[in-house]
DNA sequence: GTGAAAGCGCTAACAC
DNA sequence: GTGTTAGCGCTTTCAC
């Protein structure tokens, strides 16, 4: 690794200009092709690698678009990283839960829809998760490295957004379209669980039917707690008696909830007709399952049980969960879609983006 | 978005030279505070956003790490993403396999580890995924944007890794420890193996194991084959007429394989003693579950089956799954350690790090 | 504490 | 088809 070889040395080597270099490297064709052997020779000889940084610079244009989102923040990890002693494998039962909950489910897809996406049309992707304060500072520090950003809603604050904004387009993911000037790309939240509170009442004679919202900065949640009243309207049914609980959108919050439902007594007087637990996103609901499991209710006998996302481990429960599929990874494409879009055309005036959503029906309601 | 303001701009409107601008922006406390104030109230004025190549072109340092794995195949995903019509919201019954099977639970876990590891010391991340032929030209093309590089194994040939290491630190991930002068991050995969087979031999009798392999060009898989060789070599029983069978890594070849096996008959002659099939990964477990449900074969009461890795599907399939947990969010911060260590100190020779595994009781074999 | 000036390694006119 | 020559936007001595 002694001092990377540059344009200089290749062009040096192979008796060329650095320009004939460049070209050989960007446009093959226009260059004859026993020069172009003679320079490939040498960038093989002496291990060329160009720099991208350099290039980007150069040409205006980094294509590299990033991805930010808020961090898992399991962070305080150990910082050493122990070897493992040869041929001593623990044995352990794991009957249980299992503890080390992935939460991030949701930004996995949407990642890997962005970097599906991005690959097609020839980008690199660059993705930073953030956590606490230093989250403004790295979101500014990728804007600059980038020609694109796709954030994810509520993440950071507008300002900086539209401070970074102004250098590069910003588009933000499953936030509510808001008139903000920003590009967007959400699901239909709404219409989606209005349309699964609609079933759970229809289908199943469900009255009283529980809420679990979601953290109250959601905007995903809000929009999904108006499908909920919307369905509850067409049915006839008034919002004033219903149980409302609020978890945060995590395993251990629906355990949580659930574990307070079942204390309260919520879920015991069967003899009030069928109930359900309408839950705003799937972890949360995964986690009620794992309670109501623990007390011996069962579901769907006992009780119903729906969730919204559609992550994979939603279909993989015990029972299995009716959900809401959000396209988790359109919408990572979609967002990187918006992003080359207005660099195609920066006279764009403000995208917005709809998905589709899908109801999935399984065991936990069928 | 109009032509992004520079240093210069920001100095100009702040009465400085670019050189205090740039001090403000890397070493605050070097400048008087009322010099500071100026130049950051034209920042925000400006909407100045540093450029990241410019900078990292010259402090000769990028501040970002590479990962590059495998790529998810499923490229060919329509083009045009449609909008949903309001309202519209289909339900659709799910009580099959699930389709989209996300394949890719691995590297979604490592990738997790390289993004914690990253950002507490200060890297960005580039991911990319390559497929098909592009692959080489991509991994070239991220070496030149990035101090280091993660590698799965076996995703580039040795020839393109050997070349760009002469630039950046290259850690090739989750690969056998080759004398190949790289840096290796892995886990302890053949005595996993060995333990895990020792315990289905041990503890429930079973003298005919059933293995089924991964892609030959696996070098996990050839590890942990021969970890199971040893198993069978310490338990006193030939290999010879054992029934072997060989997947390829996912969901979908081992309901193939196991397919083959009902077939065959290998599973229905119960008389010959309790049977086991022994899955190189996951994946290729879960496959076999879902194939010998359908069939009703029990699975542990008929045939035990175990798996390899820990992916979080095999906690939640049912029944939930035996295997061999890697630590792959630890091996993802491993690999970015290795790197920034070499960065701090070029001179160190290679090294490698094997990361320790643990077995996992669960349903499918006690 | 601040400024001047020399690059960093490449691309992209523009000549020839 | 190939070479010359400006930059691209920043960091970093080295003076002052």
């Amino acid at each position: 690794m002694a001092k990377a070889p540059t344009v200089y040395d290749v062009a040096e080597r192979s008796q060329v200009s650095i320009a004939t270099v460049s070209r050989v490297l960007r446009s093959p064709d226009a260059v004859r092709e026993q020069t172009r052997e003679r320079v490939l020779e040498a960038v093989r000889y002496l291990g060329y690698v160009p720099s991208g940084n350099a290039r980007a610079l150069a040409a205006r244009r980094t294509n590299v678009i990033g991805l930010f989102f808020p961090g898992h923040d399991d962070l305080d990890a150990a910082d050493v990283i122990e070897p493992s002693a040869t041929g001593e494998v623990p044995v352990v039962v794991d009957d249980g839960f299992i503890g080390q909950e992935t939460e991030n489910l949701y930004f996995d897809e949407v990642l890997r829809g962005a970097e599906i996406e991005a690959w097609r049309r020839g980008f690199a992707l660059m993705v930073a998760a953030g956590r606490g304060a230093s989250r403004e500072a790295l979101v500014n520090d990728i804007a600059g490295r980038v020609d694109g950003l796709a954030v994810l809603a509520r993440t950071v604050s507008d300002d900086l957004l539209a401070h970074v904004a102004r250098r590069i387009p910003v588009v933000v993911l499953a936030g509510s379209e808001r008139d903000d000037g920003f590009d967007h790309v959400s699901a239909s939240n709404g219409p989606g669980m209005r349309t699964l509170a609609g079933h759970v009442i229809g289908k199943h004679g469900v009255r009283e039917p529980i809420y679990v919202a979601g953290p109250l900065d959601s905007p995903d949640d809000a929009e999904r707690h108006e499908g909920f009243r919307e369905a509850l309207r067409a049915a006839g049914i008034a919002e004033a008696g219903l149980t409302l609980e609020r978890g945060d959108f995590t395993r251990e919050g629906g355990r949580a909830v659930a574990e307070r439902l079942v204390a309260g007594g919520a879920l015991t007087q069967a003899a009030a007709g069928r109930r359900a637990i309408i839950c705003s996103n799937d972890q949360t609901a995964l986690g009620v399952l794992d309670v109501l499991e623990t007390h011996g209710i069962r579901v769907p006998h006992d009780v119903l049980v729906t969730g919204f996302d559609g992550i994979a481990a939603a279909a993989h429960s015990r029972p299995r969960l009716t959900t809401v599929h959000q396209p988790m990874v359109e919408l990572g494409r979609a967002a990187v879609h918006a992003i080359t879009a207005r660099l195609d055309d920066p006279t764009l005036g403000p995208q917005s983006l709809t998905l589709p959503v899908r109801v999935v029906l399984r065991d936990s309601c069928p």
